[in-house]
DNA sequence: CGTAACTAAAACGTCATACTTATTTGCCGC
DNA sequence: GCGGCAAATAAGTATGACGTTTTAGTTACG
């Protein structure tokens, strides 16, 4: 059998050096039902395959030159995920987009990447604002000393690297800062959340601002509620936190249509 | 593995049939991956296996007596759901639960069917509470007329149902409730918290109350936050949801330690 | 005695193929 | 025209062979 090109030197359709995403340490660059579901997952999310259209293995088999074993491993990853449905005799079919897990990392992540970006952003940052200020409030109560510590140390660090250029030493901040929040809740389903933030984070902040320096009281607010957490103040915490959350949600009507 | 003796004349190294006994999985599951994948699912969520431990393929392949394909598609399963590792040369190990997609509605079930509920059903909970009353409102400004009507309809059922044993179907519309105030929301997260919150309430009736009736307040809620729908009064549906949250939330110390 | 390089084995990863089963299509007889 | 039977189809399962990576063990050399 003839061995094709195996993915030689160069990498095709390339990640873009750090910018990407590196939140998801399981991307799946190794192994040949990575790459396909690599080009599948993103392809379906993207709407290239209309709910209801087929897709049969032996197909695929032959289009993305693998055997039958990578393929149908695929499908039942996009089938767990509930962006395809396998039946006998008729093929896998792609479903609509109300039954994709649309919690799933990688869904997210191809969203993201693809044309439904701007109601995906407008989706998850909704989802903040529903769930950061309950966490703050939580982890008010719940967080411990060096969770605090690392939320003072955040919130100061995103001051510090607030002014001249410095964006993405402050996403690092800003991120860290969200996901201590998050995990500080107590709550293991916040805390899973942190990967999304941070899709989101990433995203605002390669897409758009890239040259304008963050809102100045968005920053201050960070502060504050670093504070009111130390001090064990749920109500403000919460309060302070959907200030940020609403600020999110302003930018938001400047940068996605 | 049992093998079937007969087989074609003159077969060169007797195929062993496959044909031989399709268990019938007693749930959910048509297919022999669904078989295994909900033996080993439950198990790994329940904690049987530790993190860190290995399974290896071929001694699944023979603990459920099934071949390679079935064994490395669920494991592909698994994988996707960050509940496994595969590794060459080391096996398939178990991840930690912090790794794991608690989002996906499969791992949802395995681990409230398992040990783990009350821990689970505590955080389901505080998600819920975070994010229903959210939702409440944007319904509130969103709904369509014809979700307004249903949403009346079930509440309606749900009065209708809540006295003399009629739990079951009690249950129905409360589903149905919830499942319009998230659809209505507009944000297909919500939307898709639908299934979190049918497990959640699904568990709760078969698990305890079975035999006490609901409680008489949270349906007056229900019908009430209806009403505020209908009414476009997204700051009344939005505080009489938290308050069947809060009302879960205390039901919630009863029955789970 | 310790470190580096080589070798061997173990496990998953991939391929190719044979065969099974469920489902649909459609033909045929009533 | 209707209902049941038969052929076609595509997914599901099984199996043997081979490739690849990683770990561990062993040897050779300083």
């Amino acid at each position: 059998m003839d061995k094709r090109a195996q993915e030689g030197p160069g990498e095709p359709e390339g990640q873009s050096g750090q910018g990407g995403q590196t939140v998801q340490g399981v991307q799946g660059g190794s192994g040949l039902h990575a790459r396909v579901l690599e080009a599948l997952g993103p392809a379906i999310t993207a709407g290239d395959y209309p709910p209801g259209s087929v897709l049969r293995t032996d197909e695929m088999e032959e289009r993305f030159e693998v055997s039958r074993s990578v393929v149908r491993e695929v499908i039942r990853v996009l089938e767990s995920m509930h962006l395809v449905a396998s039946r006998r005799r008729v093929g896998v079919t792609v479903l609509p987009p109300e039954e994709w897990n649309v919690y799933d990392p990688r869904v997210i992540r191809w969203r993201l990447a693809g044309p439904d970006r701007p109601r995906q952003l407008r989706s998850l940052t909704v989802l903040r604002s529903a769930i950061e200020p309950v966490a703050a409030g939580l982890a008010a109560r719940l967080a411990t000393p060096a969770q605090c510590a690392e939320l003072t140390e955040h919130a100061l660090g995103m001051v510090a690297t607030s002014r001249g250029q410095q964006l993405e030493r402050y996403l690092v901040h800003d991120i860290a800062f969200h996901r201590v929040i998050l995990r500080a809740s107590g709550n293991e389903m916040f805390a899973r959340l942190g990967d999304v933030v941070a899709e989101v984070l990433t995203g605002r902040t390669h897409h758009q601002v890239m040259f304008t320096d963050p809102d100045p009281a968005a920053v201050t607010l960070h502060v504050r509620v670093a504070e009111a957490v130390r001090e064990r103040d749920a109500e403000r915490a919460e309060a302070l936190t959907r200030e940020i959350a609403t600020g999110a949600m302003a930018e938001l009507d400047v940068l996605a249509p």
